[in-house]
DNA sequence: TCTGGGGTCCTAGGACCC
DNA sequence: TCTGGGGTCCTAGGACCC
């Protein structure tokens, strides 16, 4: 048996947790830069309020309906998804943690041990609400792709109230005819208007397709969804906790910038948080993608990328750093309005299985970054930094509508006045 | 006045090589 | 009459997810 446990739209929900006056108002969260809305929580869900769309596109929308708007807190948000993780991993002995607010159960051994999955759901629902005030929705399926559909029907279908459990024929038809083909597990929407045409609407229907028939018209994943939908599990445990292939960090600016010293911080900075990706995963790189451009909506797009090649594998953020800076002058160019840059570590090899180089002295220094990461967990990312990230803040991100890091700064720290 | 997220994986197609 | 290999690497772009 697996499980997904998720929370219900996470940083609206990680913003009410320590502003109660806010938690029964509709709440959305912007993307980095106030871009986009990201989360919209429930109330504000009813009012038609839609995800992903630009924010000064429906500016005027939100604050003829008094919705609360605020920025993405990471910090805030980093801390509320581990606290929210160690309550769940109390439940299950395997978890793996697949994204900021979602964590896979494998029940092995607990079969005969666990009688009624329904209540041992509510009980890590209650578990997590009473330690973390998070909400959370907690699905239960013979496959991945079933736990993650059985998510989905305990938060949006009526009647499941934040735990569904698909064990059988009865369960699985009654949640999956009731949910479009599109709300399944790696089914977006160009598939589900090609399988529209075929007359597949439901993941019901998705379900009941040959899985011979949907691999040849259209991939091998097709294929393996229907057989999930089937309780034919194809994603094994050790496939679905994957180390990463690639590991990307990349962001837009808040303002601007042309100097080449701004845009050497801000790559390295970039560099920094793929070293901390690369070493949680016990992943070097050998091949790093170095990339800057201006805005697509600009008349001159610019932009220009470039492939960094180590000799030897690396998880040190002091040579992430130093390749940024070998190919920052290609990449730079006066008289540009940079708009957005990043860094892609692109080949990964198993940090168990470096192949060091004959003639050179291995400079990796394990126990340097060890210390480095421990100190940024304790004190917060940022608070040891490398001399070549600047302190000029010129172009981090805009966030108007930031909340306080109730969590991670002593002066934010909730005050209690009785 | 202007504003438009971030991450991962996969594949098609081009360039190049033998 | 018409046809003409196969592998690797790189890149851009598509697709999907949150």
């Amino acid at each position: 048996m697996y499980a997904l446990v998720d929370a219900i739209s996470f940083y609206a929900s990680a913003e009410k947790v320590f502003d109660p006056s806010i938690r029964n108002k509709p709440v959305v969260v912007l993307t980095n830069n106030d871009g986009c809305i990201c989360a919209v929580c429930p109330i504000a869900r009813k009012l038609g309020v839609p995800k992903f769309k630009p924010y000064f596109q429906i500016k005027n929308f939100l604050a003829q309906h008094h919705v609360v708007i605020r920025s993405s807190n990471y910090e805030l948000y980093a801390d509320l998804s581990e606290k929210m993780m160690n309550v769940v991993a109390r439940f299950c002995d395997e978890q793996y943690v697949y994204s900021i607010d979602e964590s896979f159960l494998h029940f092995k051994h607990y079969q005969t041990i666990i009688k009624d999955w329904h209540q041992y759901g509510h009980k890590i629902r209650r578990a997590v609400w009473k330690e973390t005030r998070l909400p959370v929705g907690v699905g239960f399926g013979t496959t991945p792709t079933l736990a993650k559909a059985a998510n989905h029907a305990a938060k949006k279908l009526s009647g499941y109230n934040g735990v569904a459990v698909l064990n059988d024929e009865t369960s699985i038809h009654a949640a999956l005819s009731r949910m479009a083909v599109t709300d399944v597990w790696g089914i977006g929407t160009r598939l589900g208007c090609k399988l529209k045409v075929l007359g597949i609407n439901t993941a019901w229907d998705l379900a009941q397709q040959s899985p011979q028939a949907m691999r040849k018209q259209f991939s091998v994943l097709v294929e393996r969804t229907v057989n999930e939908l089937n309780g034919v599990t194809c994603l094994s445990w050790d496939e679905v906790k994957q180390p990463k292939k690639e590991i990307f960090s990349t962001r837009s600016f808040g303002q601007r910038i042309t100097s080449i010293h701004a845009l050497s911080a801000a790559l390295t900075s970039h560099s920094v948080i793929v070293g901390r990706k690369l070493r949680q995963q016990n992943s070097l790189v050998k091949r790093l993608h170095i990339f800057a451009s201006s805005s697509p909506h600009d008349d001159n797009y610019y932009k220009k990328s470039l492939i960094y090649e180590f000799p030897v594998a690396t998880d040190n953020n002091c040579q992430l750093a130093k390749a940024i800076s070998i190919v920052l002058k290609s990449i730079y160019q006066p008289n540009v309005n940079f708009y957005r840059c990043g860094v892609g570590a692109i080949e990964l090899v198993d940090g168990n299985y470096q192949q060091p180089d004959l003639f050179m002295p291995n400079k990796n220094n394990p126990h340097l970054m060890n210390c480095f990461d421990k100190i940024n967990h304790r004190y917060g990312q940022g608070t040891m930094q490398l001399a070549g990230e600047g302190s000029s803040q010129q172009w981090q991100m805009k966030r108007y509508f930031l909340s306080p890091s109730f969590t991670s700064k002593w002066q934010d720290i909730p005050k209690i006045v009785c």
